[in-house]
DNA sequence: CTCATGCAGTTGACGCATCAACTCTAGGCT
DNA sequence: AGCCTAGAGTTGATGCGTCAACTGCATGAG
């Protein structure tokens, strides 16, 4: 059933373009965050979650969930996070030794100053460059992917 | 100039599905890359590079060149390959102390092995899954985006 | 009670990626 | 000659990300 096929140069080419295009978009964004904000992508995120969480502490398992990383990936970013200050982790030892995580003022102000800005460069660098087939081509295509990618049985999701 | 404008919920749905999925397609290429090769992304793009080279010796910014890659992490990346018995560099101390890079036998049975199978990976997780539109529609964007940051002043190339 | 099983979270090792600082060589200038 | 500059390549530090192994607690079975 495998289809063992190799690509056409012409393939590839897309291939290579399209990844390609991708980094460079990723790595576009990540400098002006850190740039601007001195902050990076994956602080954004988990800022972000903790930011819509409005107060409310998160746990491990819920900003996995949300954000859709592994554990142990939140686990070692917020490990740093905590080094800089910007979320502190409250061990309610009432129920278990659970774990709740929230941010400090200084995560607050981060991502408060953060977020506008960032909005803008994504409105830039992304969807002011989309015309809106290609925005709808887009939102397909990654609905499609991921639709079959984690219900396939690959992702704890 | 700088658009300050937050997005619509509804943008940043559309941008988180579409990291999403960029991430779920290249972490899925990467595992089964890894499960049936056992080489990683990285690995098989600089096997690709220097097999495409047809025995000729590549130096770093060569490439750092034709992968779109820093030298620095050419260097890193190739470090970690010679460790692996993948790739040999000479010395030639003729001209200067120029090294250049290339496959052991071992690089070249890794690539050979590889690269149906990898192509097949891709033809069946993404070009299967492209309509026409879709393609003509993501091959646009990358080129486009492309264009636009590399001439933008803002990487190497 | 005691052990197995399972779930939440952490940790260590390692590869990937970037940045800044460094070395080595060559070539040009005075 | 002596020096300066520029380019090629390397190195170390550090953050990101995954995997496998671990800890601690809870619950259910014997």
């Amino acid at each position: 059933m495998t289809e063992t096929r190799d690509l056409d140069p012409e393939e590839w080419e897309l291939w290579g373009a399209w990844t390609r295009a991708q980094r460079l978009l990723a790595q576009e964004l990540d400098r002006a965050l850190q740039r601007d904000f001195g902050i990076s992508k994956a602080e954004f995120s988990v800022l972000m979650a903790l930011w819509r969480a409005a107060g409310r502490e998160l746990r491990v398992g819920e900003l996995s969930e949300s954000l859709g990383w592994e554990k142990s990936r939140v686990s070692h970013q917020l490990t740093r996070m905590e080094r800089r200050g910007f979320v502190a982790r409250t061990e309610s030892g009432a129920y278990g030794r659970r774990t709740g995580t929230k941010l400090t003022a200084e995560g607050r102000g981060a991502v408060q100053s953060a977020i506008t800005g960032h909005a803008g460069n994504i409105r830039r660098h992304f969807f002011d460059t989309l015309t809106p087939q290609q925005a709808d081509a887009i939102r397909a295509w990654s609905e499609q992917t991921i639709e079959r990618i984690e219900s396939h049985g690959d992702v704890s999701a």
